[in-house]
DNA sequence: AGACGTTTGTGAAGCCATGCACAAAGTTGA
DNA sequence: TCAACTTTGTGCATGGCTTCACAAACGTCT
């Protein structure tokens, strides 16, 4: 009667935002031939609390035995198949400056449920390169469907004033999934997602952090300023 | 008698993940000559609401005139002070493989408020090697006091499991601001901050949506699976 | 078989963040 | 100078996430 959970229940994002952490850490676990974990030592390996692991798994279904704990072999393929792991996304990257390449043969990048298919660069000293294997191709050929296979996910690691009209060619190829590198804002349809990292916001919260810690430790008047 | 409302307030972290995306935006502004933006204009801009921009800039000070709207340059340098990107913060950099080159030759890095100052690898291939003008260094004289400047913000590039020992040597070198791109949980003592950012946890993420989409898309039913 | 110890799954409470709606404050024009 | 208009700053309500605390469920040992 009811089939899976995780395909009629709303999983918050909260939640979805740490299941990739739990899995890496069980697919670690499961290499290490453990057996099973409570939630208290998984919780305690990723850095969060049990009971909100516990929540977090509630929202998948029901996969731990009380008293003993989660199958790790189990667990990892629920989470697995609550994230679509179990199937293979196809993914290109556009831009293959330093950054592309550095993503191209990132390791984490092949490792499960993910395949990049297609690389793609403007730059004619570019286009031609085998990286991973794979020929960099112009952008234009992205439109022509007979010279590309299906892409799922989109990744753009070209500069930001380029950004805006490389994403609006992966929208228009069809492409609803895109992870941003570039440092701008991007605007897109409904029904697109678009996931943004940014290195130097990223080093701009840390800094704020700092001088947070600075001033408390230190010199915690400062005030002679203005 | 009040002086800076940033250091005594307490800010929000959600605010402040949100501070770099309107500083990157108002400089973009600044550039084009635009004398002033309202909350609406600018948070369009960004992406969120405008009560959200306002409440936001409020945890700052009171840096608005109401009928007209924000001095994009006041309103800049408010964040900027805010963030502590007015003074430079010298970084360092942990592992020159593909991700390092890329990070180290990365344009956003040394925007403003950044400088890189010492990039360290154990690779013997690679150390001496200059780039960006710097030479790779082994880890080993991260110690040497003499041998290296003050570093403020760590960044590990490095293959996951070196990242934990890496980390406790950039601990240990005195170094509280941690941006770490392995796929590790980074177990460090009280007072230090670690920020994560993680590619294929994006990925994942993306592909969960994506699933999602398509399930409520095309073929709702699926439960002929058990 | 039954009692005991352990661990899950979850209601309930508290907390933080978001969004609304409006008074206060400022500008512009007559 | 005064009225009309614009936009900020913020009290309040709403919603979501996190944490606590405990009953239900399972294995184990006698």
């Amino acid at each position: 009667m009811s089939a899976d959970p995780a395909l009629r229940r709303e999983i918050p994002d909260a939640t979805v935002a740490r299941l990739p952490e739990y899995l890496r850490t069980l697919s670690r676990l499961a290499e290490d031939g453990v057996p099973s974990v409570s939630s208290e030592e998984l919780a305690a390996a990723v850095g969060v609390r049990s009971a909100q692991l516990r929540k977090d798994l509630s929202h998948l279904g029901s996969y731990g035995v009380r008293g003993v704990g989660y199958d790790v072999e189990t667990l990892a393929l629920e989470i697995s198949r609550a994230l679509g792991l179990t199937e293979d996304w196809p993914v290109a990257i556009v831009g293959m400056g330093n950054l592309g390449h550095a993503l191209a043969s990132y390791s984490g990048f092949v490792t499960k449920g993910f395949r990049i298919v297609a690389l793609f660069d403007d730059d004619p000293a570019l286009v031609g390169e085998r990286v991973v294997d794979i020929a960099i191709r112009p952008l234009s050929e992205l439109d022509d469907k007979h010279a590309v296979d299906p892409i799922s996910i989109g990744v753009i690691a070209t500069p930001a004033p380029a950004a805006q009209a490389v994403c609006d060619r992966l929208v228009g190829a069809g492409i609803s999934s895109i992870l941003n590198f570039a440092p701008a804002v991007l605007a897109v349809p409904e029904g697109v997602d678009v996931r943004r990292v940014d290195l130097s916001t990223e080093l701009q919260i840390l800094a704020f952090h700092a001088q947070r810690k600075a001033l408390a430790a230190g010199h915690l008047g400062a005030a002679v300023l203005s």
